[in-house]
DNA sequence: TCTTGCGAGTAA
DNA sequence: TACTCGCAAGAC
């Protein structure tokens, strides 16, 4: 009798059995299916169809209802499936649904596809991987050169944002024509199907797209290109949190094809991979760049009027102005509250739910919680050592916008908010790191970051890494060889200062290489990040210990188990903690555990 | 005594 | 995950 086995959405890696009734013939492996699941009906995938012999009818339900007439997913998509639920401890339906989870239940399905039936991949016969290290618009035309070195296949090309494909998308539709197809998460649903469908059914393609794209169907992809890997937006934020060159990687050693990764800068793990000769390069040489000098800040040299500016700065800023050159400032610090901490002591006020520092509010009276929202009356003395001078004079964003107004009311001055439409006419823009991604848009002759230990004293593990990459892409983006760099500091002796401003990239890689291989930390050892939900704090350290009794019986290795992080948010939270192994461990085994302790799991992620 | 909120269990 | 069940504390 035959059985069909089903994956679903959910946190349990188990297919579950049923009945095909009067659908066999419309069923296969990669078709979605409407079945009863306990007292709900639910979508799963057909991941198979099994035969048994003396299977008891009345032991399964029926299937209800067939959505797909062909197969949305192939062998190979199967088998990435497979590779992403073990890496990042998904089911495999959570891992299925990430790939078509976007696509419609009902669409009409196109008769041109009808007569055709699946067609088997063709593998090239090598496989490697490609650094290309180029300034945007040089990259962007490599891709061309790569895209016409490709015979009779399809190529993906991956960007880090929609905005950023669909521009791409444009400019290479007047060369390729209709082999050029789009496809991301913000598309219309009938147009994801009709894209999906397309990418199945037609050979040859050009597909352009985010990171949704790199689990595209089509069967002849010979190529893939990410650009800007290192950005976080290929790192996905919900289960599977899966990471977009991984995968892509994982494919194109399936496949047997190269993957090409364009960056602006490099990151740690590709400067290993560069050093380990895993990957061919095309570097760029670094000349024509601007240069990054760093400017001591102190209580001395700080200006009276616009505090958070050293006087050199404001100089060098106000000579800019006067020469109609545009200025950027980035600041890591959002909204207008001063952060507090104590001067003689540095106690930097901890909420006492969610540990994270409190900030001030505008009228200085009482101290306010971003997390949990808790104010709580401030009084103005240090509770540690009872020092009166408390409150440093660090600005958020609004602050420094607010000042710069009032103090430069001739020049225009604009606050960058993500995703903002900026036209040409100002002359200083400020905001987060956002900005970075306009800085190629517009000549900027100067950029001032206003404090480089706000971007450093986060307290993780790649914070310097993501800084430093930071910097160079700045660098890389900037068209303007006479543009200067600014970071305002208080530890100008800093290494990664004295790397960027020497322009010396191999003395920071490798210190940061010998210090994480030292401590166990990617990329020589896989950070797993354990977020266990609730918030009651017996039942986390029930939990944790439970974990790590298992770990212990299992023989495995920890290098370091902790800090934990208490829930942020009263009555919702999560409470996290981190695990790093030294050994290898079974990855099965982990992602069991987890289930058991109803804990989400993340591979090295981005932000601890 | 009725209401509500949470934890545990489970889905074929 | 999303749902139900059952227990137990709080409202009236």
């Amino acid at each position: 009798m035959k059985i069909v086995e089903v994956a679903f959405d959910i946190p349990v890696d188990r297919k579950f059995d049923y009945l095909p009734g009067k659908f066999l013939q419309r069923i296969y492996k990669g078709v979605r299916v409407r079945v009863p699941f306990g007292r709900q009906k639910k979508v799963g995938i057909v991941v198979s169809i099994k035969d048994i012999e003396h299977a008891n009818r009345s032991d399964y339900k029926s299937i209800l209802a067939v959505y797909d007439t062909t197969p949305l997913l192939n062998d190979e998509l199967f088998e990435l499936a497979g590779f992403i639920s073990e890496r990042y401890f998904s089911s495999l339906g959570q891992a299925l649904f990430a790939m078509i989870g976007g696509l419609p239940l009902k669409y009409s399905y196109p008769p041109e596809y009808s007569s055709e039936d699946g067609a088997h991949s063709i593998f090239q016969n090598y496989s490697k991987k490609y650094l290309v290290f180029l300034k945007d618009e040089k990259r962007k035309k490599i891709y061309i050169r790569i895209i016409q070195s490709v015979k009779d296949g399809s190529i993906l090309l991956l960007f880090p944002e929609v905005s950023i494909a669909e521009e791409y998308y444009e400019q290479i539709s007047d060369i390729f024509r209709d082999r050029v197809v789009l496809f991301h998460s913000e598309l219309p649903k009938n147009e994801k199907i009709r894209i999906w469908l397309k990418m199945i059914h037609r050979k040859g393609l050009i597909i352009i797209g985010t990171r949704i794209a790199g689990f595209s169907p089509a069967q002849d992809i010979k190529t893939i290109i990410i650009d800007r890997g290192n950005d976080s937006a290929y790192s996905e934020q919900q289960t599977p949190k899966y990471n977009t060159c991984e995968v892509a990687e994982f494919r194109c050693r399936l496949l047997k094809i190269p993957l090409f990764i364009g960056e602006a800068a490099i990151s740690i793990k590709e400067y290993l991979d560069i050093q380990k000769g895993n990957v061919s390069i095309e570097l760029f040489n670094g000349e024509g760049q601007p240069s990054v000098h760093t400017i001591f800040m102190s209580r001395k040299t700080v200006d009276k009027e616009l505090s958070f500016f050293v006087t050199d700065t404001i100089s060098m800023l106000e000579e800019t102005l006067l020469r109609k050159g545009k200025v950027a400032i980035f600041h890591n610090r959002k909204g207008s509250s001063k952060i507090l901490r104590c001067e003689k002591c540095e106690y930097k006020f901890p909420c006492n739910i969610c540990n994270y520092p409190m900030t001030l509010s505008d009228d200085g009276k009482s101290l306010l919680c971003r997390f949990c929202k808790t104010i709580i009356p401030f009084d103005k003395i240090c509770p540690s050592c009872g020092s009166k001078k408390v409150g440093e004079r660090v600005y958020g964003i609004e602050k420094i916008f607010r000042r710069l107004k009032e103090y430069y009311p001739d020049f225009r001055i604009v606050k960058f908010i993500g995703g903002m439409e900026i036209t040409d006419d100002f002359d200083i823009i400020i905001g987060t790191s956002a900005v970075k991604k306009i800085l190629g848009t517009y000549k900027f002759s100067l950029v001032i970051i206003i404090n480089g230990e706000s971007f450093l004293n986060i307290p993780d593990y790649n914070s310097e890494e993501i800084f430093f990459v930071m910097l160079n892409e700045m660098k890389s983006i900037i068209d303007n060889p006479e543009c200067k760099i600014l970071i305002q500091t208080r530890s100008p002796n800093l290494e990664v200062y004295k790397a960027l401003v020497e322009n010396n990239s191999d003395i920071f890689y490798s210190r940061e290489l010998s210090i994480r291989k030292q401590l166990c930390y990617p990329p020589f050892s896989d950070i797993i990040k354990i977020e266990i939900k609730g918030t009651k704090k017996d039942v986390f350290e029930d939990k944790k210990r439970l974990i790590e009794d298992y770990i212990k019986e299992k023989g495995y290795d920890l290098f370091y188990s902790g800090p934990s992080f208490p829930p942020v948010k009263r009555g919702k939270g999560v409470w996290k903690y981190l695990l790093r192994f030294k050994d290898e461990f079974d990855r099965q085994d982990i992602k069991k555990l987890a289930y058991e302790v109803d804990a989400t799991v993340e591979v090295n992620p981005d932000r601890i």
